[in-house]
DNA sequence: TTGATTCTTGACCATATGGTCAGCTTTCGC
DNA sequence: GCGAAAGCTGACCATATGGTCAAGAATCAA
């Protein structure tokens, strides 16, 4: 027992690190194509081209390497989902949020796939999650749309359902790359198509619940071209 | 070889039907959960209530009852896309496209989360009509958005992102059921709550693409009251 | 009632599964 | 250069997998 336990420190010597990683990668691809009970150790070794022993012997078990997976994509989200407060600009917050969520989901569709795998699976190693970090992160959140709503800078839509309508459009083109594929005939998105997406919901959702820039701040005309 | 082998057609006799559609019901809840990998023969034989033998002996192999799943999905699907036209008025066309994409959703979320799953793992056995069928109710659907775009009817949106955007945001309901769950805090979605899960899409998608209700039929204004 | 068809199912098979372990080699601090 | 720690991996295990088959039970048309 050296040094404190403290999840998520680099830990470990150089070779550890390097083929940790390896198996992560490999194991997120196969995961995220077959779900957990679908992919076998075997296959991930494969992928990683090192043979199953050595899998376990870096990951425990099956489990441990998904939940393993499963935190790392949570980590990824985090890192986005700064605070925000009811000063700012809706119409910014609102656009930043879907780019970078957006932007995620292009940088780890992997991770995206298989968090949607274990969300249609029932979420069984997710249910504390959700309804308790996510569901706090949520709620903060509504709470700020609805204050815009009352200061007349948004329609009254319900924040929660609003929250919903952008994380499943943006999550679509990762989750459902194949049926965007074969709907589009293309073989893979660009960043211009990207782009054009982004652009588009962004103007669906501030356009569709009437998202206004906040009038300069204050009610006094002296005071009016503070900016 | 009795009468000719039409595909669908009711066929076979009352036991063989009851049969099938208990070992169908199970095959669909347990495929929606685990994926197509991740489900067992023997887990749908035990939802079921019979043994693996018995559902072998009606459905061949793993593989076609997973394809007839698939099949029985989307002839759902079918059903809601029945034909549109320029002509009609956009605003309701959109709004009966949602709610009824949205209660499909809701009266199958077994089919709908089997469907995602296989969408998920890459479309293995579905490749072909997602750039077939699918494709071109996609690309005819556009047409007719193009022309109310042209005719002033909506913003010059791209249809294919709106129709995606429409196809996630429903889907999302049925698919990421668990964590909409989760967040909310509720243990099931409402009719009420679906309700107003509808209005708001459909004003979102509404206002957002500024889609309008047609000039009554006519230039000249003898026919202006024609309807 | 009878003969054919449909239904039912346990025994069985080759293969694959997640996981353990013992014994080997390599690496690294000193 | 040495000893301990870390890394590596083939052999192995109990169990589960999709699928076959043969033989009996129930059903149905005549």
């Amino acid at each position: 027992m050296a040094k404190a336990d403290h999840t998520s420190e680099p830990e470990g010597g150089a070779i550890r690190r390097r083929n940790e990683q390896t198996i992560l990668t490999a194991a997120e691809r196969v995961f995220a194509r077959h779900g957990y009970r679908g992919t076998s150790l075997q296959e991930i070794a494969e992928q990683a081209g090192l043979p199953k022993s050595n899998v376990l012997y870096y990951m425990g078990s099956k489990r441990k390497l998904y939940v393993r997976l499963l935190e790392r994509m949570m980590e990824r989200w985090n890192v986005m989902l700064d605070d925000i407060s009811a000063e700012d600009d809706p119409v910014e917050v609102l656009s930043a949020f879907i780019r970078s969520k957006m932007q995620i989901s292009r940088r780890h569709p992997e991770g995206s796939r298989l968090f949607a795998s274990e969300i249609l699976g029932g979420a069984p190693f997710l249910q504390e999650y959700l309804s308790g970090e996510l569901r706090d992160w949520v709620q903060s959140r509504a709470t700020v749309f609805r204050e815009w709503a009352d200061r007349g800078l948004m329609d009254p839509v319900d924040p929660v359902w609003l929250i919903f309508l952008i994380w499943s459009s943006t999550q679509h083109y990762a989750d459902f790359e194949a049926q965007v594929l074969g709907i589009t005939g293309r073989d893979s998105l660009s960043d211009d198509d990207l782009e054009h997406i982004i652009e588009f919901l962004t103007r669906v959702v501030i356009k569709g619940c009437g998202v206004k820039h906040p009038a300069p701040r204050a009610k006094d005309p002296w005071t009016l071209t503070e900016r």
